[in-house]
DNA sequence: ATGAAAGCGCTAACAA
DNA sequence: TTGTTAGCGCTTTCAT
């Protein structure tokens, strides 16, 4: 087994001491040209890097960022994940990835043990659960150890850090435009995410261009439960003669699509659909279905460029180290087949 | 700001040693009961954690495991990264994740700055790019610094190490025997991954099948070009009086199924469908399809066991620590609607 | 131009 | 029972 080799060993082969070593391997002018091409030599001979860990612990910085997800199975997510990943990664930075399976109990666990040292800042996405409980604290102590946080897509109005967030409302205000533009009457809202912030502004939105229009009516479905997502829509989509639907999430609304498919309902004749998340199922649905883009990987690269910034900026004790922001990403409607 | 509390603080405050801190905190039976009392307390008060940097410099474990992946918007890789995160965060680890996108530079890339100590073992699909140059030594180079090493799913054989497989070509062989049994006579096997190892061998597991049954014919169609895709499928479809067709990615076989539904074909009555990987294509295209489930989610678990039992078992000298192993994964036909 | 020494925060062998 | 010391690998100030 070859030991990893560090300055020390350097130093010894080489005659020198490890500060000398250490001064050559950055080119400092005030050593010597001849030591420092010795140096290098070797270095290169063995094929040196510093020991990650060990520049950490004296500058203070890991040089990678904490990214905690509620999903990853999830196309949005795993696209904000993919934007991050670019970012971060061009500029030196890497992630570590954290899954918290919508549990507030995870996401507290994750947040506890990056703190410590692990991670130069967070970029973080609230889990179902803490968004129920309302519990911050995990969040507002960050803070405190002053630990730079963006929060994006759900996030939390009691935190004060960065955020870049969708404009949900207005997106679904424009879907639900577009259906009635294109001759849709009685329009269907459904999801399974009712109660999440991002869900209760996409349903605002809808409520407020539907009021804007006479003769038009909506309905709503929430999904109470996952395992009957399809048999909810399938029989919701025969009782009521709607003709158009926003699924409020991508799976909703390929399920949308597919029901009325089974029902024999001509798409987007009879029934138009629009669904939220330009992922794989919007692209891959038959027909193809309208859809919001979130622009979920720009969404990421935001995020991850704000606390880029912050993290350089550690130092600025002006006030504007402390002014927060909120970029809203701005969405826009994919037109496919699914609609008029 | 609030800085960190440190060990070096809780001593002073409480007039002790820094040694007697760190050992009450460990409840060490050398140190009296009243005094670890006191230090928890304040330990407590402060919300003290140690300093995840300097342990792991001393320690010389991180206890995180790097994770390259090829690709994060594929379902299948999601899934395993699911698999894997479960499996890691349930014994303590962290797992930083790269995605390489297909890259080989930036999977040396990845590989390089992270092995600096910046975790302790890996956890590796090749890309598409390294797969198609067959450059290893980085991963070699791994074997070398004695870093645990697990690949999956697109692994090469020059490199000992651990690996977990999916017995791809026994899967296509049983999906393909299935379309066979259920009626159809030409089948199609449609891909855009005919040169990936994993690729290849779903391809011979076909042909083999196919060769055993007399008047059945086996078409093949290599997508060239991932933008045309849909198109040439069509088209495809349209010219070769096919009954059966075996997508070798999920997503080939979902716009299989479109394409079939848009030629005015009924599924599974007139052409049947099968895909590899059981995600969210499968389960929401209409009809639903049959597929080959790589169970990804039990492969990153899986991997994730068996790189953390290397790591355990770093002390281990005696001659089986270095006898790799490769653990197949068995996949499984999950039969829905888009076959008989 | 080179080196000694302190220190980042922690652990652990050894001393008292 | 508690404390001293050395050391993990590196950077950096201050001698030499």
């Amino acid at each position: 087994m070859r030991k990893k080799v560090t300055l020390k060993q350097l130093a010894k082969e080489l005659n020198l001491s490890i500060s000398t070593v250490s001064k050559s391997l950055k080119n400092d002018s005030e050593i010597s040209q001849k030591t420092i091409n010795r140096v290098h030599e070797l270095a290169n001979f063995y094929n040196y890097k510093p020991n990650a860990l060990a520049v950490s612990l004296k500058s203070n910085k890991t040089n990678t960022i904490g990214v905690l997800l509620p999903e990853i199975l999830n196309h949005f997510y795993a696209k904000v994940l993919f934007g991050i990943e670019q970012e971060a990664s061009k500029n030196g930075y890497k992630i570590v990835t954290c899954i918290t399976n919508e549990s507030y109990e995870k996401e507290v666990e994750y947040v506890e043990m990056l703190n410590y040292s692990s991670v130069d800042g967070f970029i973080l996405a609230l889990s179902k659960e803490t968004q129920m409980l309302n519990k911050l604290d995990h969040l507002k102590d960050l803070k405190r150890d002053n630990v730079p946080l963006v929060m994006f897509d759900r996030v939390s109005e009691e935190v004060d850090c960065d955020k870049v967030i969708v404009d949900d409302k207005h997106a679904s205000k424009t879907a639900v435009q577009h259906l009635i533009m294109t001759g849709c009457k009685k329009v269907a809202v459904i999801s399974t995410i009712f109660d999440l912030s991002v869900g209760k502004l996409r349903l605002e939105g809808a409520r407020e261009e539907v009021s804007m229009h006479d003769g038009v009516t909506l309905i709503e479905l929430p999904i109470k439960n996952i395992e009957t997502e399809e048999k909810e829509i399938e029989v919701f989509i025969k009782n009521n003669e709607i003709d158009g639907v926003l699924g409020l999430d991508e799976t909703a609304a390929a399920i949308a699509i597919n029901m009325a498919n089974k029902l024999g309902y001509k798409i987007p004749k009879e029934i138009s659909v629009i669904g939220f998340t330009d992922g794989l199922l919007s692209k891959h649905s038959y027909p193809k279905l309208t859809t919001v883009s979130q622009h979920a990987e720009d969404l990421g690269a935001k995020a991850a460029k704000m606390l880029l910034d912050r993290l350089s900026n550690t130092s600025d004790t002006s006030e504007n180290k402390y002014k927060t922001s909120t970029e809203i990403v701005k969405t826009s409607l994919i037109l496919r087949d699914s609609t008029n």
